[in-house]
DNA sequence: CAATTTCTGAGGTACGCACCTCAAATGGGT
DNA sequence: ACCCATTTGAGGTGCGTACCTCAGAAATTG
């Protein structure tokens, strides 16, 4: 049987008032008795029954996903990992829902987030740009009591843990090595997509493609960056011009989540070549693309591993408990046709 | 606040007593009182607090883990990851052991598994080769109330959630496809090197190669598999011999979990080519192998995925509550030098 | 219709902990 | 030795559910 706060206030010949004052952090307790408690939990092997005392408590946690207001099949994935999640994690009193922002307008972001009630809301997960405005607002959140992690996009600090998402510079080195790798001889140039380079996520991967394309893969070169802004008409026109005016093309990198819209007009180009085809995250048109061979690989973050670590972080920052690092990794995923 | 059993009942013009015969299963209820009763949960959207229901039940789950006795860095990794889910379990009074076994004697496991108590142990990890003996033990297991799920190896029927580990058949043909892509247009032999083909999962990981690789790429030949036996001076001899007959060797693919032994003694030929190399699992050494691009690419599954995974799997049986299928998929990860 | 059998209800206790109050003990300083 | 502040003890309540008992109601049987 497990010990309990009994069998610790007979241990350390304390009363059970004590050992609640010691275990909670609570004042008015001498250093050596405090010590002797701690010498029987240690002895004992104690530890808080954990379902015991959140029933006691009778605390619950309420998140929040802030997701862009505008997006496609990997957004639509992440709304499903939520509601997942939230059957997942309905048993530890945790409840997740989503609000939909305008990513790029930092004032109105700032506006929800500073209209959020304290009494209501517990934690935050913020997938937008990082922006002065966003920043305050978080702070002043964090003044009035709730958490706030960074989701996917707008990463501060690398190996803070206020980040929840991949290494966007070491993913975009990642589809670099692959494509010099699964080029081959073959010499010629790399088209660029992106929704848009606003982004610092889209910025970190092109750089980390980059430096490995120019320091391994001299044969290759690489363009500069498309953007297509999410419109299907000028997405269309600046790559089909692109296809006109630039000689062979290699290599296409699609560095933004939302892959569907470039990807289709890549595959309807009349004569394309055969470029090998990288592109970011795993979504049931990504993933059909790949089993047919359409594209070579996909580098991926697994939005499931995500939405269930962000509420993870944030119930251990409430907690003011420590989070198990190895869990809360995201790692960057290589996915290929036989690996799907 | 959440609607409690309380609500129910009364939402249900039932009593407590009642409602608690519905949601724990318990006969004497009328079909019609039922229905009402599941109505009324439906209505209220109750679901159990699981606090309060394991604080009530007051179970412990303590899960075994049946390890083979010999290995290398892979396996000290997993038994990390072990001690690790001790700690982040805890709290949901969860305890898992390790025991350590002779992976090639049934005999031996089955007897270790036949004297397992059903009051002290509620569920085991296995991690070994299946075998008409351990099959039986697992059986009778299973009939004395003991849960049990195959470990990494041993898989039984796929898609089975009897199982936790990846697709090792799917994993060989990763590592085919890697290889086939890496080494480009050179011509020649590519080396397999195991620990033993005995084990089911390093046959399907080396049919899995053979598919790909004779399917896609015509100028890579496949060598018989060499078995190490995880001797030192085995190795070393069936190596260096390998090397010494056949003329170029354009690859070499380690499909055992335990790529230290072959490794080493790979980097230490006097003239080895530049083969392509690639590894299984992530360990201190495939690590460092890996960073300074002595080997090319690792096929990897996440240790403490797999044990956290099969912790989860345990007690959800046991609890007879669902899984979510989502989190318990182990991924093929293909990791090269720039996604470590 | 009476005699069973099957359901149902009311109520209680326990689980381990958090949090509270009030009284009593202790220790340090003088 | 005395006072006062600080520390400690004893005890209670509540959290939401599990599980138990016993009595009473309803349905089923002959």
């Amino acid at each position: 049987m497990r010990p309990t706060t009994k069998d610790l206030a007979l241990a350390a010949g304390v009363s059970l008032a004590t050992v609640d004052r010691v275990l909670n952090d609570r004042a008015g307790v001498r250093k050596g008795t405090v010590e002797k408690v701690n010498q029987a939990i240690e002895k004992l092997g104690f530890t808080r029954n954990l379902a015991a005392a959140s029933l006691a408590r009778g605390k619950d946690y309420r998140f929040l996903f802030l997701l862009p207001r505008t997006g496609d099949q990997f957004l639509a994935g992440l709304i499903d990992r939520i509601a997942e999640a939230n059957l997942a994690f309905a048993a530890e009193m945790i409840r997740a829902d989503v609000v939909r922002i305008h990513e790029s307008d930092p004032h109105q972001i700032a506006n929800v987030l500073g209209s959020l009630d304290p009494d209501t809301i517990d934690g935050v997960a913020i997938m937008a740009p990082e922006s002065p405005q966003v920043r305050d607002a978080k702070a002043r959140l964090a003044q009035r009591g709730v958490e706030t992690v960074s989701f996917i996009a707008g990463q501060t600090a690398s190996g803070s843990d206020d980040f929840v998402g991949i290494d966007n510079h070491a993913a975009g080195a990642t589809a670099g090595r692959l494509m010099g790798r699964f080029s081959g001889d073959r010499q010629g140039k790399i088209l660029v997509i992106a929704e848009t380079m606003y982004a610092r996520d889209s910025l970190e991967r092109r750089l980390g493609f980059d430096e490995v394309i120019n320091a391994d893969y001299p044969h290759l070169s690489v363009l500069p960056s498309l953007e297509t802004y999410g419109d299907a008409d000028r997405t269309a026109r600046i790559i089909r011009s692109s296809f006109a005016s630039h000689g062979t093309i290699t290599g296409i990198y699609i560095l933004s989540a939302e892959a569907r819209l470039p990807l289709e007009i890549v595959m309807q180009l009349p004569d394309p070549g055969q470029p090998v085809i990288i592109a970011h995250e795993r979504t049931p048109f990504t993933e059909a693309a790949l089993l047919s061979s359409q594209i070579d690989a996909l580098i991926t973050q697994d939005p499931g591993h995500l939405v269930r670590s962000a509420i993870r972080i944030l119930r251990a920052r409430i907690d003011r408990r420590e989070i198990l690092a190895s869990q809360e990794k995201i790692r960057i995923e290589v996915l290929i046709k036989e690996n799907l």
